[in-house]
RNA sequence: CGGGGCGUAGCUCAGUUUGGUAGAGCGCUCGGUUUGGGUCCGAGAGGUCGUCGGUUCAAAUCCGGCCGCCCCGACCA
């Protein structure tokens, strides 16, 4: 094998391997527009299963799907003060239509809050209209100055919840449910370990009264924020006039949520499980989770290892297993194999020759890279021995990402603990700071509060930074 | 927008110092060979050297303007 075909080591440049992660993984590329992104087959395949897993969760809540249009006139944003004041810098504004300059400028939406708040106030007119509950599945555009593929680009897919509620309790007892729909899909779905959380004043979304999060720690020790769910209060029934009458015949201003996950998830799976060797894609959302290499030499062979693959291939099929043969001419096995485990595939299996003769394959799983994780199994009841290993595999890396999150996390309660946890990981504090506190532990250290974990120790400490009595636990990191 | 780096084949880059017919590896196409951990041999296709202008008999190379990309900061799902 020559140097140059080799993947950046991930434990050299986390950074560089990331990038070319990404485009050799074949799952996305650039587009012509900096900033921009193509999602290739691969890619959105995997996003498909994302989608696919999160849109069963939000029906099963009573979610219902539903499109808006991209454009919205720019004073709807001006409507609500904060929610202006934090998209302003990012907006694409279109003035050019058909040629002709236009009356009123119209923003490619940032997020639709605005546009939902304008319907709402339309639709709502009584109580019994309420609760209304709409996701949309669309892409959103904010125009970053730094980007990165999946992470940050002018454009992301992504979905996003908007709800209205009769009472402030229904609309806090949505904006928990949705988180706790993200961190399910996360955690069981994806393998992904996250915490559980309320933003800071700082860190919350513009136009929200709480935002909670799922944070993520990425293989490097940074955090990912991955999802997020908005108690927006009555700050946008108010800027939209979204109000209903009660059953005593009074005006009432409508509460409303909104919460939404984007294909920066998949950047989180990258980042939570890859290796040395590229990316290793969780089971339940692999496009592919086993893929055949089929080995021969002679004419002979060739029949007979072709014949047992379709075989293989069909019955796994029939247990559910999603299934690519890699029947690639030009290719060696040992070419392909480190081709697939760079693409991430969960499990492969390899029927050759001697495979045939004795009526056994050999099986690979990629969390346990090269030959170590190969075992020679029977072809008898091969789709349950997959589907067992697949259980297996999902659980491991779950398991190993709970670790390497766990011992990357420090309770700490001086400043200079506080700065060497934060190089490798969390630091877990008291914390009875400021806005303006934090502000500057994240100009003197490059961290911030990632959330308020919503599981809280109880009791009370010393904040690590002011000194003073906290009641509260924060978690701190450098974030991506 | 500040600091740094870079634009030459699909990709990674050499060639620029000292101006003189456009190069290598990988990838791609064709033929053969090989195939249980990144096969090997041969033949071939492929480039207005980012762009505009200047100097010169002659510019990838020297000079100037512009454009774009990457990295580091400020901003962010």
């Amino acid at each position: 094998m020559a140097d140059k075909d080799k993947l950046v080591p991930r434990s050299e440049d986390f950074n560089e391997w990331y990038n070319a992660v990404v485009l050799k993984a074949d799952l996305a590329d650039y587009g012509p527009v900096r900033g921009t992104m193509i999602v290739k087959p691969y890619g959105w395949t995997l996003w498909e299963n994302i989608q696919a897993a999160l849109d069963k969760r939000f029906k099963a809540t009573g979610v219902q799907n539903a499109g808006f249009p991209m454009f919205i006139p720019m004073s709807f944003l001006q409507k609500e003060a904060a929610h202006v004041e934090g998209f302003a810098p990012e907006l694409a504004v279109v003035t050019i239509g058909g040629g002709q300059e236009l009356a009123e400028p119209i923003v490619v939406r940032p997020t639709s809050e605005t546009m939902i708040g304008h319907a709402y106030a339309n639709w709502i007119q009584s109580y019994r209209d309420l609760p209304i509950l709409l996701n949309l599945w669309n892409s959103v555009v904010r125009w970053e100055l730094r980007t990165k593929l999946f992470l940050r680009t002018l454009e992301f897919y992504w979905q996003e919840g908007h709800t209205a509620h009769a009472t402030a309790a229904e609309a806090e007892e949505r904006t928990r449910l949705m988180l706790e729909v993200y961190a399910d899909f996360a955690i069981n779905e994806a393998a992904v370990p996250v915490i559980r959380g309320v933003k800071s004043e700082a860190e919350r979304f513009a136009g929200a009264n709480e935002t909670l999060t799922i944070e993520a720690m990425m293989g490097d020790g940074k955090a990912l924020q991955s999802g997020t769910s908005h108690n927006l209060g009555q700050n946008f029934a108010k800027a939209f006039d979204i109000q209903y009458l009660d059953p005593n015949n009074q005006l009432q201003y409508c509460w409303t949520t909104s919460w939404g996950l984007s294909t920066r998830f998949i950047g989180a799976i990258i980042m939570t499980h890859g290796d040395d060797q590229g990316l290793i894609l969780p089971p339940r959302l692999a496009p592919y989770q086993t893929v055949i290499v089929p080995i021969y030499k002679k004419e002979e062979e060739k029949t007979a290892v072709l014949a047992a693959t379709a075989r293989i291939k069909a019955e796994l099929e029939d247990a559910g297993i999603r299934v690519h043969v890699d029947d690639r001419e030009n290719l060696t096995p040992g070419y392909k194999f480190n081709d697939w485990e760079l693409r991430g595939v969960p499990s492969r299996i390899e029927i050759g020759p001697r495979d045939v003769e004795k009526h056994s394959v050999a099986l690979a799983r990629r969390d346990v890279p090269g030959r170590d994780g190969k075992q020679f199994v029977s072809q008898d009841g091969l789709a349950q021995t997959v589907t067992d290993l697949l259980a297996d595999i999902q659980q491991s890396l779950l398991d190993r990402a709970t670790q390497f999150r766990d011992a990357n996390t420090h309770d700490v309660s001086s400043y200079d603990d506080f700065k060497e946890a934060i190089q490798s990981g969390f630091a877990r504090v008291w914390w009875a700071g400021s806005r303006e506190d934090e502000q500057r532990v994240k100009e003197e250290t490059k961290a911030t509060i990632r959330c308020f974990p919503l599981d809280q120790p109880g009791g009370s400490g010393i904040c690590f930074y002011t000194g003073q009595p906290a009641d509260k636990i924060a978690i701190f990191g450098r974030a991506y």
